[in-house]
DNA sequence: CTGAAAGCGCTTACAG
DNA sequence: CTGAAAGCGCTTACAG
């Protein structure tokens, strides 16, 4: 890159007078190096702005010094539709990186496409980070090929029994179940669902199965009417709560399986004059940044991303160490915001209230807080 | 990584019976090698799932075949407080690297740390690729000093004269102007600035440049009393919209430096029970993904971030490969959404539309459509 | 505790 | 068009 000729650990050995090879391990911090030889090499070092070289390192050491970042995803037209939840991830993925000594590839992936490009780049890492939404099931063969190629890899995900992988997750189940229970209390008994529940989308599926768990706990008859296919995005969120409007069956509250979703939704009752919390109880999961300031603020499940980055990049070091490592579960925790909270509803909710608390209370089996038209 | 050995290229010399420098020569597509030696490379290549190590290629050639990103940010608690914005310029630079054949380096600073970090990760990377906000001045003196050390560096900006390196920016001064010629066009008179407008900011300070010039166009006199600091966050705009309430000027818009601070604004009018577009129209900046799905949607200025992303990219590219570059300002366009938008507003603004128009319709000098309390 | 030497897997003049 | 050879800048046995 310069026209000046590199400075080389054989500069910093005459400097320093001492062999190549001992500024070698005085650098790297051996410990049969003596401390005065160290401090002699790193002054050398520092004063001829010296650093090694990583290629020559780790084509020496046969290691990267890096791990990659796979982003896997279903094609967008759009760059800006990656899930906000993803770059809270990303900016706690590099910096347990960086804490650890390891350098971040990242590389966005079409979830059709070709699993050679993955195996490429585990080439250049030490091991490879996947997070990725979109469907499961058509990543699991891919995820096989490259374990069997020898990859180390750790996935973001819902831990289930027989992973392809290592996988790092939250809770989603008791997720689910904590903000259904937490609907329920406020009242609400025809509680909708926007998300896909099948396989394809495990962590979907687990915060619905906290749902139906949390209404079967305290005796409420759930509904299939109430469940509306979305995949993680607000324009699919929005689709999703105009398709349950226009099945025409009642609800009182929305279980968004993702904060994106129920910002979609709460754009779609708007538009349609119907009002959050009065009318109807909205609750989402991510706590993305948005979610405390869109109008109202969102009722969301709480991941630790910080602690989710570390888990991950942890994971993955002690696999490449050839360390034991097991799938994690991490903990996560319900906010309640005023999207739910029928109580810090605004003071125009007043007027409201006596009808509304009136329609809540009635029998699970024919409550229609409100009527949509079809 | 694995325990059998490493396949070089070596063995797929010896697979192809052609000798090593060959090889290296037929995978490299350089031209000299004559087309069906290349064919029987390649397929051997592919038959022993062989790919270049990168270490050993970038070592010998002096290249690393990588860029980097590098993050500079005021330190914040919470990861997830970077800007979306820049999300989807990360997704656009990557796939970008990707179509030139480079990996992409990412890493975060602080804007307080040593800025030899910035060094040494220049050394990992053929060139560095800046992308940040907070003080602008302060980074200044340590993109000087890299460029000293010969670093190959293109930054994300506004583009000024005497820049200290190869700047990429959209037109921030004619999407500043468009936004308020905008809201002057529907009627307002007191447009208040949410956002830093001094020179440690120049992109907001550029946007500003372009709001008085459209002010000064039209004959409309600006008043200091409706610029107030805020920095790209919906906690700062919250806040700034807070002090702008508190001071007790009337406005009957708010042009924000960003999305976010709008969106921060938005919530900030909405809990003083402040309508919008009917009392206040609102306008920000970036068309964050989130923009269009705020309540009401957001008009704002859309910056295309896939041709940003290209830009940094092959200007970098050109930087090192030492061809011409020069800084580029590329163009934005205003997206006209309902937050300012008076006539497409609610079908409740009917009922204040008589007195709302004539106060709009008042003279510049006493314009108050509304006296917030302080 | 330190040095001399080998070699990681490539690319690239240099020959032919 | 292809091969033999040197060497990129390190790390790491192997000696001492």
């Amino acid at each position: 890159m310069r026209s000046k000729k590199r400075i080389t650990s054989f500069d910093i050995a005459e400097f320093a007078g001492v062999s190549q090879a001992t500024v070698s391990r005085a650098l790297r911090g051996n410990p049969q190096v003596c401390e005065e030889t160290r401090l002699r090499v790193a002054a050398a070092a520092a004063a001829l702005h010296y650093t090694v070289d990583k290629n020559a390192s780790n084509l020496r050491s046969k290691s990267t010094g890096t791990l990659a970042l796979l982003f896997f995803e279903d094609p967008t037209p759009d760059d800006s539709h990656i899930n906000p939840f993803f770059l809270a991830m990303l900016g706690s993925i590099t910096r347990s990186c960086a804490r650890h000594g390891y350098d971040l590839l990242i590389s966005f992936q079409e979830l059709g496409r070709d699993w050679h490009a993955d195996f490429a780049e585990s080439k250049k890492a030490d091991g490879i980070i996947l997070l990725g939404y979109g469907d499961y099931l058509a990543q699991t063969s891919r995820l096989e090929k490259l374990r069997t190629q020898g990859t180390r890899l750790v996935s973001w995900g819902a831990v289930l029994p027989n992973q392809p992988c290592i996988t790092i997750g939250c809770d989603n189940f008791h997720g689910g179940q904590s903000v259904t229970g937490h609907l329920l209390d406020q009242g609400c008994r025809r509680i909708a669902f926007l998300g896909d529940a099948s396989e394809h989308f495990p962590e979907f599926q687990e915060r619905y199965r906290g749902h139906l768990q949390a209404l079967h706990a305290r005796g409420v008859a759930a509904d299939t009417a109430l469940q509306v296919d979305a995949e993680s995005s607000q324009h699919s969120g929005k689709l999703a709560a105009e398709a349950l409007l226009a099945r025409g069956a009642a609800f009182d509250a929305i279980f968004a399986a993702s904060d994106l979703i129920a910002i979609g939704a709460l754009g779609a009752l708007s538009s349609r004059g119907i009002a959050v919390p009065e009318d109807v109880a909205v609750a989402g999961f991510d706590d993305i940044p948005m979610a405390g300031f869109v109008n109202p603020p969102l009722t969301t499940v709480v991941q630790d991303t910080g602690r989710a980055g570390e888990a991950l990049v942890e994971s993955l070091l002690r696999l490449i160490r050839n360390e034991p490592v097991a799938s994690t579960v991490l903990p996560m925790r319900l906010v309640v915001r005023g999207s739910s909270l029928w109580r810090g509803a605004a003071r125009k909710a007043r007027r409201r209230a006596a009808d509304t608390a009136a329609r809540r209370r009635a029998p699970d089996v024919t409550p229609s807080p409100r009527r949509p038209r079809a």
